[in-house]
RNA sequence: GCCGCGUUGGUCAAGGGGUUAAGACGCCUCCCUUUCACGGAGGAAUCACGGGUUCGAUUCCCGUACGUGGUACCA
């Protein structure tokens, strides 16, 4: 196939990966596969002030959980390592100087200082951050306004510099974006950012061109932040020579906080209640700990589906997908311009379908831990899936399953009598007496339930009075399955052992 | 401030010159269930505003408003 796609995903390993990051990843890996292309993840760790101890391993973990592995990475080299930008480092200069040399870039000796005093002297109501453009480049110390022999003064004499893009003056940089058609910037507004830092790394910019050049990158799909520095990496990609092969853009929209404005960040997680990552993330400076998805009780599938349709949409009304139906459906055509505030409640409505669609056994295994650290040990497996089975449909969270399926492996430590005691009569415990006398292992709900009716009759007492004190007396409160497959679960002895402690508060 | 991008119910959204403007989440009512949930049936609720173009605009164009992003030797 000629024109094989490849497509990338570029995080910065700086902290937790949020969900717009992940819709990301999904968005580049549904594309790849249905393209048969190859996805690719490439570590932008360029900014080395920002290095985060175990960040980069945790992209990795967020990835495999939720089922969206890169074909090509750090760990898993193709034919373009290496896939860090910091182990790149040596293969930008030459493309800067290659720009310095064509005239479209040049050398900055400005200290952050003059910066600073560049920005406060020059800032107006009308212009409160002035930028280092064409406007104010004549003013300040960098090979354009520096003699030849005074650029290699300072560069013998080793003195700190960057380089930086010369952005032309009156033109226009248009581009077509897949997903908003045409964009047009003013080169006049954009400013001469910087390329090359002081330390030898490349910024952003100069990286995210040279390496999407380099690994024959296809199509750039990234969030719709990015837009107003594309025209920078449209300008990079014509002054390089390649602009032949310019990867397709498409800026994808972002993920807004539920009430108020703005990108949904971190914050609004915690002050919501939601998680805002893939996996819960700890900070190694501060210790802070951030929930995720994961540990909130998400299954991967649900996580991913909620993702996609934040954006996206099959344009029927199918809502639930699997991964390997969206790597078939999903087209950029179908994604939205506007951004999509995020909506908790609708999240675990997903998660609730697919928990539903999954596999009771493997139910079992993932909730299992969550039985054990409520200090219930799970001896049978199979008892659990049965028990999974039973309860799943009020499960929304995987953290649920605790709260409904508890007593069916231990007895309530509380039990809500208040809703019975009211109209207890010396005649119900006489009936309960009776009955849990009779009670023996049955696999039929069925005949339970007709011995129990027969009984209540006996003792004239209408069954509908019974129901509800002989749940609450197996379940603690008034929720759960049918009381009969209840007991048949939970067996007669410890049916006969609940109902007569239940008769003991009552009494 | 300037620049870019956007705007269909509370939220996700389909649609795109003539429609009763889909569907889902949430909310409400009812049914099912001697519980809760699931499920089922209904209900309330939407084209930001102003100008054009047109026989006719939610749909096309232009403004305005609002929102959002950017305006770093961060990505």
């Amino acid at each position: 196939m000629e024109n094989q796609v490849r497509v990338r995903f570029a995080p910065s390993p700086t902290g937790g990966l949020h969900l717009g990051g992940v819709r990301t990843v999904l968005f580049n890996y549904l594309f790849a596969k249905k393209h048969k292309g190859t996805f690719v993840l490439r570590v932008e760790d360029t900014d080395q002030t920002r290095f985060v101890e175990g960040a980069e391993d945790y992209i990795f973990d967020c990835l495999d959980w939720a089922g969206l592995p890169a074909d090509e990475s750090p760990r898993k080299p193709g034919d373009f390592a290496p896939y860090r930008q910091s182990e790149r480092k040596p293969m930008y200069r030459q493309y800067a100087e290659q720009l310095i040399a064509q005239g479209n870039a040049y050398y900055a000796f400005d200290t952050p200082e003059e910066l600073e005093k560049m920005r406060e002297s020059l800032k107006t109501t009308e212009n409160p951050s002035p930028q280092y453009d064409h406007r104010t480049r004549s003013q300040m110390r960098n090979s354009l306004n520096l003699s030849t022999e005074e650029v290699k003064a300072l560069l013998d004499a080793g003195v700190p510099y960057v380089v930086r893009i010369k952005m032309p003056e009156n033109e226009t940089v248009h581009f077509t974006d897949l997903i908003r058609g045409d964009i047009s910037h003013e080169t006049n507004v954009v400013d001469d950012k910087v390329l090359l830092k002081s330390d030898g790394m490349p910024t952003y910019h100069l990286a995210v061109v040279v390496d999407d050049y380099l690994m024959k990158i296809t199509h750039a799909f990234r969030g719709e932040e990015w837009l107003p520095s594309a025209p920078i990496h449209i300008m990079l990609w014509k002054y390089l020579g390649w602009e032949a092969e310019m990867p397709k853009w498409a800026h994808l929209p972002l993920i807004l906080k539920p009430d108020g404005n703005g990108k949904l960040s971190k914050r609004d997680g915690e002050r919501l209640g939601f998680p805002v990552f893939a996996m819960e993330w700890k900070d190694p400076k501060s210790g802070e700990l951030i929930d995720g998805f994961k540990e909130k009780g998400f299954l991967p599938e649900a996580f991913v589906n909620l993702l996609v349709m934040l954006g996206w949409n099959p344009g029927t009304e199918q809502e639930i997908f699997t991964l390997e139906e969206l790597s078939e459906l999903f087209s950029l055509e179908r994604v939205h311009k506007g951004g999509a505030k995020f909506d908790y409640e609708k999240a675990k409505w997903y998660n609730q379908q697919h928990i539903q669609r999954a596999d009771n056994d493997r139910l079992a295994g993932l909730v299992k831990p969550y039985f054990e650290a409520k200090g219930i040990s799970i001896t049978d497996d199979q008892k659990l899936t049965e028990a999974v089975a039973m309860v799943k449909e009020r499960c929304h969270l995987l953290t649920d399953f605790t709260e409904q399926a508890s007593f069916l492996f231990q007895a309530p430590d509380h039990l809500d009598l208040d809703a019975v005691k009211p109209k207890w009569t010396t005649e119900k415990t006489a009936f309960f007496t009776e009955w849990s006398e009779t009670l023996q292992d049955t696999a039929n709900a069925a005949d339970l339930e007709a011995a129990f009716t027969e009984c209540a009759a006996k003792h004239g007492i209408k069954k509908g009075e019974l129901m509800m004190p002989l749940r609450i007396m197996l379940v603690g409160g008034k929720f759960g399955p049918g009381v009969f497959d209840i007991i048949t679960f939970i067996g007669a002895a410890e049916t006969k052992k609940r109902v007569a402690s239940a008769l003991l508060l009552l009494a």
